[in-house]
DNA sequence: TACAAAAAAGCAACATAGTTGCAAAAATCA
DNA sequence: TGATTTTTGCAACTATGTTGCTTTTTTGTA
């Protein structure tokens, strides 16, 4: 049945969201769910298209920023005017987010990618700069895209 | 009279129009010209604001694409759904951008400068991932900010 | 399990941002 | 100066994001 799939999915989904203080939607779970099964970054648009017409466009614009805020996803800067998310790694708490990770854009599949083990280099600013986060954005083809360009 | 004044500070703003090619036309003279006097990083909605109702919104938009297009200015990502844009330093041809700078975003006046003596440092990628551009953006506080906050 | 209080979702209406095609105006070049 | 090319402005449209309010769902407790 569809209904035991998705009880079974959606208990590994409830979890995070009850750790964070959150009640328990549908929605929510919906939503955390896609970017559980996905490894690329997902923009607001790719959620819609995603979830179908199951969840108001406005509930999902709350939920990303209820995500935000609890620390459950970081948003991924853009020059494209698709700001994208991302789950969080480790313990992000509320406000206080803590990546040192860069992200990668491939150029050919167009998706953003969190390289977790590559660490945000150091940077020495001129005085007077005081930094509090650093995003590192990459842009190129991602390992996936660059194997299947070699055999071709 | 403010005639002569507009065709003395337009003279140097016509020189890069010309030498990227692109006929010299009243809104991409004052685009321009708004870059050159800024510090700061300039979005979309910053122009129209401070262009007043001078030119069309469309102008507007067509003009950046244009610009980026030629390497006049480029963009700095952003994670609010606004890009900015900054003049090119070096000389960046059709395509060919060559940034080695980093972004300061400045959480109190909420300005984006180019650092232009810092340069992006090196990154070892995970095998197969192949890198082209490098985007640096850190958030925290000017220089300004900084030395305003300290005297208050 | 049922119920009241609190939280979230849905809806509507609105505001802003970005795109496209086409006609009018301006810039270029001979 | 005048013909050609380029750019602008306008209109209409699509997409994106926001806000207030009502209904529905969730939660915690009896």
């Amino acid at each position: 049945m569809a209904v035991r799939k998705q009880i079974e999915s959606s208990l590994s989904v409830q979890e995070p969201l009850k750790r964070k203080g959150l009640s328990v939607t549908d929605s929510r779970k919906k939503i955390l769910q896609l970017f559980m099964q996905q490894k690329g970054a997902l923009s607001h648009g790719d959620i819609e298209k995603k979830a179908g017409a199951t969840f108001d466009r406005v509930t999902i614009y709350r939920t990303l920023q209820t995500f935000l805020d609890k620390g459950i996803i970081h948003a991924i800067p853009s020059s494209d005017n698709a700001v994208r998310y991302a789950l969080c790694q480790d313990e992000c708490g509320p406000g206080h987010h803590h990546h040192q990770h860069i992200h990668f854009i491939c150029g050919r599949c167009k998706q953003t990618f969190c390289l977790d083990d590559i660490v945000t280099p150091d940077l020495h600013l001129p005085k007077g700069y005081q930094s509090q986060e650093i995003d590192v954005l990459v842009k190129g083809t991602c390992k996936q895209c660059s194997a299947t360009s070699k055999r071709a």
